[in-house]
DNA sequence: ACTATTGTACCGATCGTTCGGTTCACTATA
DNA sequence: TATAGTGAACCGAACGATCGGTACAATAGT
């Protein structure tokens, strides 16, 4: 993917996230990107729905290269643990930016974008799981603590939304980084 | 408000909190209802916002009798919280029915229907850290637990969507009990 | 000259909303 | 008791606006 596309995503991106799917229409895509309606459907054939898979599989991207990649490349379990929650902090900008998983989740119901949304959140739980029985933790303990670890980052998501504010959202990091640590 | 009028907000309800407030048209809400466009202009005047705020309404009176009672009448600090799980297991079918407060909350960006969903979530974590305090919990610790606990439940609703499970929901409150009954 | 990219104008469908009008139970008056 | 009137509840049809999407000529870059 081209810079100036990549650009383009993010833009896209940005919009999915704050307003979800069915809040986002192409004229406000088209006032974001700057791009006419036409411009659009050259970059996306497949329209508005290709635009957000598109966008999905961005943010697959940089999940791999931001969250997981900290995951398998600390010495210490507690360095892999505080390089993913670490990233995850600068990716939802301490809490006051919503996820774009989340939004997608719940906006396509049970289209192929929730689908795509829903098997990100499930591999990202699986690779913290992976994390942890690397240094030893029991399989079914491991797979326990990725769901919690993922679900306190969601909540704590939603909850500095509700309290405009990014304190909920580093309590509920703070206490993922000692469920994900405890012996 | 009268049972016949309940029983089509709750009808409502169940369409907002499933796929958001832009995902649910007028045409959905009659067909759902069994009622034609023009009669839910007579019931709702204020139109489709209208809806969403009765809806929000009913949910803040539901979350009252089922949610916060329970924290107020148990015995004892084990009995509040697990009244309060019990009845939340329930509420959001052990993990498989989405919460309309996180969609509305998502969909409205800023307008004042987010703004409601907000409060009442606020409100529910302040809730249990009043239980908490009651019993002897320091303020602020208190406080946090509460935001915590909320952020658990939220979090746990939509890993179990993703996982297409109740599993996450169910360590979710797991972790949420034992965070609330830590000494 | 050729291809990639864009703006303009437009399409049918659907959006939230409103209009005109019907039904029917209830009430006041003769 | 008979009748005229009232208002709540409901409906189908249609409104203007906007939706996602398309056709096509013009432009830009090579």
């Amino acid at each position: 993917m081209s810079n100036q596309k990549a650009e383009i995503v993010d833009v896209i991106a940005n919009l999915f996230r704050r307003r979800g799917y069915d809040g986002v229409s192409l004229g406000d895509i088209s006032a974001a990107t700057g791009l006419g309606k036409s411009s659009l459907y050259h970059h996306f054939p497949g329209g508005k729905e290709e635009m957000a898979s598109t966008v999905v599989e961005q943010a697959a991207c940089n999940m791999q290269d931001f969250v997981f990649a900290p995951l398998q490349a600390g010495d210490s379990l507690e360095a892999k643990v505080d390089g993913m929650i670490s990233s995850v902090t600068r990716i939802y900008g301490g809490g006051d930016d919503p996820c774009l998983l989340a939004s997608l989740l719940s906006s396509d119901e049970n289209g192929p974008l929730a689908e795509k949304a829903a098997a990100l959140i499930r591999l990202w739980a699986e690779r913290i799981a992976n994390a942890l029985r690397a240094e030893g933790v029991e399989r079914k303990e491991a797979r326990k603590k990725g769901m919690l670890a993922v679900a306190l980052i969601q909540g704590g998501l939603i909850t500095s939304k509700a309290f405009a504010s990014g304190e909920p959202f580093k309590e509920a990091m703070a206490t993922a980084r000692a469920v994900l640590l405890a012996r």
